[in-house]
DNA sequence: TTCTTAAGACGAGCAACATTGGTTTTAAGA
DNA sequence: TCTTAAAACCAATGTTGCTCGTCTTAAGAA
């Protein structure tokens, strides 16, 4: 096909600048390391991304597709209640696993490296889903919201150790989330 | 005093720089433009700041310090529900009104610019005291946990504009913010 | 008033970085 | 064997954070 076989390609740039990341951290990140590591000179690069925020974007979209991966996967049996606190697990544990890519990913400030917002729809469909079951339709859209904001808050805040350490992370993260849910059917009771 | 009148100061550089990182964004907070903002050079700066890391903390601790006062002003009157609610609409509101300058000193992923952990404690303190008259002094700690992390990631979400959009986020956050109460109030009861 | 002094500002320059343009290398297909 | 075009490279540029040594200036001592 090609006069010349190609040394690397997308998919295996975008697998080293994510062990870079775990391992090494964002700062190491640079494109002359990256090339390096990938046997090739730091412009050659840009044969496959326009630039660098082009290149994290598509780090992040993979990041998210793991994400969604893991929390389908947290998914699969139990009632609504049981399969949120599931996917609630599954959160926390994904971004503990991989902080630097969840962060880059998920808290990162400039929008030109942001996964595209369709690119996460797997990642609400399915907590979505659970939360309609528990809350009712009719506020299923903030009930939502409020749990992703919880999620993501949670685990930012323990990640950038913002809460002060030296209590039981686990169990206040799940009971956190419980009690977000049971206000919500709370008020599904009152309004009923 | 000194031999030599200083034409700047750490307050001066400081607001200059949270100036122009609301007005221009934080790509543009080079120490070379600050420095000219301020009708000096780039290496002067370094009388002031050891690092631009450090110039980042310090506009950062600042950023805390208006928010605590945000939120302390919003703490003033009212019963512990209806203070946590102003709180937290004062919370959000700072937020929208200094996106940048918001996300630079809690969104950030960089370990060596966040505030110090005590220097933010007068903004948890406010929230705790009524969270403790609210769900009671056992789950005081927990529920704290869990109320910071919502309004962080609410916040934080909006922000970065990962809701999707149409609908209105006022009502939302209150509700949120009012379910997750709930929720604490709900297992007071039932352990009592 | 003159002199000493040290803080404050500067100029020059470095290394790391992302990015670009032009050139060379390579192997597939004619 | 020759043509071709993709892939990689080399050289170079502009920007950035940062350092070093030097000069400038006004306060306080003489």
């Amino acid at each position: 096909m090609s006069p010349y076989p190609a040394q690397v390609n997308r998919e295996a740039i975008i697998r080293r600048a994510r062990e870079i990341l775990e391992a090494q951290g964002v700062e190491r990140l640079t494109l002359q390391y990256l090339a390096a590591q990938l046997g090739i000179q730091a412009p050659s690069l840009y044969r496959y991304f326009k630039n660098k925020n082009e290149l994290l974007r598509a780090v992040n979209e993979e990041t998210g597709r793991h994400l969604i991966a893991a929390i389908q996967a947290a998914a699969t049996r139990g009632g609504p209640e049981t399969r949120i606190l599931n996917m609630a697990r599954a959160y926390r544990e994904f971004a503990r696993q991989q902080p630097v890519t969840y962060s880059l990913a998920f808290a990162s400030a400039q929008p030109d490296v942001r996964p595209a917002p369709d690119a996460l729809e797997g990642l609400i469909l399915p907590i979505q889903k659970a939360m309609a079951d528990v809350v009712g339709e009719a506020n299923s859209l903030p009930a939502l919201r409020g749990m992703l904001a919880l999620l993501h808050g949670f685990v930012s805040l323990e990640l950038s150790e913002r809460f002060q350490r030296g209590s039981d992370f686990d169990a206040t993260y799940d009971a956190v989330v419980a009690a977000y849910l049971r206000g919500w059917q709370e008020a599904k009771q009152t309004l009923s």
